[in-house]
DNA sequence: CGGCGCATCCACCGATCGGTTGATGCGCGA
DNA sequence: TCGCGCATCAACCGATCGGTGGATGCGCCG
């Protein structure tokens, strides 16, 4: 019998998921969470198999919760059930230990599939993540794109800020800022801040 | 009896809404719909009286199928449905002629209680997306914030146009093009084209 | 008819940005 | 230990931008 934990803060979903387990004689749901926090909690007092999981979530987002129940829960393992329209999660959640990334709008049965295919130790990723997978790991510093300081440079100037007033905000030199946007822009294939922006936007690198 | 029919491209979340409405004794499942296109076609063959509709759906997205509904089945009334992270859909939904817009974390008798009142009539906001609406209504041309000129500009800035060769793309002089962004830093209470680009995306005016 | 929003254009100026080149120190992994 | 990515700083210059204060013509709506 497969122990599953459903972890997703839409009731109506939870539920779904329960209907497509309920006809399976191998797979029991043995409980809920509507937030990362309670996840990792009966991830590790139910002793459950297989965690679906969906990334964003309140409290604690799903991220995190796969890092938490991989050091809480070491039985269990963490299948990502979510959206994805542009998420960029994808990376983080395999680098925190899921063990497979599906989509939501995926078909009954591949759930089905995947949840047993994470059961005994395989990994399943749908085939859209994989192609996107592909395209991050082919990307520089592999698809985290911009490095941290870059990214708070960055948000400063989508917020606004002059140069010398995100220097300011950071504790640099003008300088410092200038070379970080420099860096930006090779990364993100622009010319100038404001293509910055949209181009972060769409790829998923702010929000 | 109210005949709902389901349209959301998630197989597992009409299973669940499925299941909520299984225990109603007021409130049958007719049919679901994968897409735009199944949604307006069931919606008018079966004589529904309210339809769940998701706005992200492949093939013809979810204001599109709203508006057709209300042509192609003026007895239906639609519910929207949907994630809302910052969607921005919300104003063109129910211009479209949605009759209610709740989001998919809504709990199950909120749910149940919104499809009663969508079928008597009523309309219903989840107080979240009426906050947002407010905003939208207080903003200057009631939530199409800039022209249809001004769009354009700012899609070219996002591109990372200068000035000159956006005034060269849309055949005008520089200075309409410098005049066109003053007035989009009005609207979007920004003082450069970065941010001006930033919070075009946030509101959804760029995507 | 008279506003009002929109789109177009002009000039001027200081402020800011982007491009380039070069340099230093730190930490991590091969 | 060597190299690479990262973060920091510097100086210089031309290009561009943002701010201000106009001005004109058009179309729509009350």
């Amino acid at each position: 019998m497969i122990k599953v934990l459903i972890a997703d803060d839409h009731p109506v979903f939870r539920d779904g998921v329960r209907g497509v387990f309920a006809a399976e004689a191998d797979i029991e749901v043995v409980g809920e969470a509507a937030n990362g926090h309670e996840a990792v909690e009966r991830a590790a007092e139910l002793g459950v198999d297989v965690v679906l999981m969906d990334l964003r979530m309140p409290e604690m987002d799903g991220v995190q919760a796969i890092a938490a129940i991989a050091t809480r829960a070491p039985g269990a393992r963490t299948l990502v059930l979510t959206t994805f329209d542009g998420e960029s999660d994808v990376l983080p959640a395999i680098e925190a230990g899921a063990a497979g990334y599906l989509l939501k709008d995926a078909p009954t049965e591949e759930l089905l599939r995947a949840v047993r295919a994470v059961r005994r130790g395989e990994s399943v990723l749908a085939p859209t993540i994989a192609g996107r997978l592909m395209a991050q790991v082919r990307t520089p510093t592999g698809g985290r794109i911009v490095s941290d300081r870059e990214l708070e440079v960055l948000r400063l100037v989508a917020d606004g800020a002059s140069n010398r007033t995100a220097a300011a905000r950071l504790f640099v030199s003008e300088a410092s800022i200038k070379t970080h946007l420099q860096h930006i822009y090779d990364k993100l294939g622009v010319r100038d801040r404001a293509a910055a922006v949209a181009e972060a936007y769409r790829r998923g690198v702010l929000r």
